[in-house]
DNA sequence: CTTTATTTGTCCGTATGTATG
DNA sequence: ACATACATACGGACAAATAAA
């Protein structure tokens, strides 16, 4: 259970909490960022959470597949070349 | 096509309906209770016949196998020693 | 074994209504 | 009047499992 201040915006601190795990590095590359899991996780509505998710895509954190999901956007795309082939 | 109140939320009314049908006997223990042909019967959106579904299920009326379907739950299991359907 | 159809599970996009501050 | 926050309700689309041909 996530416990929000009642100064700030609860899709401002939930954006902040995503942010940080982006950063942190909890949510790699291929992290499918859920609507459904994240809004049972945080306890807050749809609607909330979509806020959060939206101010992350406008800042170019995330990227929304629609009827798929939403990712995390790679920092560098470039680092894939050097990696495997086992795919 | 089904009248629905304005003042009682669809998906309560929709398991009202379905509800009564099992206890009327409409839908018996095989009756295979499909969310596509739910959701075209009563007119209404699938998240809305699911979480019907959903209340009946917690209730008990009903069970539901993944990737197959939904069905009555028998009242007594025992009864279908004797019982046998021309199935 | 492959294909097709059916069904549930799950995802996102959108709109509306209600309550609160 | 406005923004937040929640629940309801609609729709479309994709995945996976099952059953039948």
């Amino acid at each position: 259970m996530v416990e929000f201040e009642p100064d700030r915006f609860r899709w401002v601190q939930v954006a902040d909490i995503l942010r940080q795990r982006i950063a942190d590095g909890t949510y790699g590359p291929k992290h499918l960022l859920s609507e459904v899991l994240l809004m049972q996780e945080f306890g807050v509505a749809r609607g909330t959470l979509r806020k959060s998710m939206k101010l992350l895509r406008d800042e170019g954190l995330i990227y929304t597949v629609p009827n798929l999901g939403s990712f995390v956007t790679p920092r560098d795309q470039a680092a894939e070349q050097g990696d495997d082939s086992t795919e």
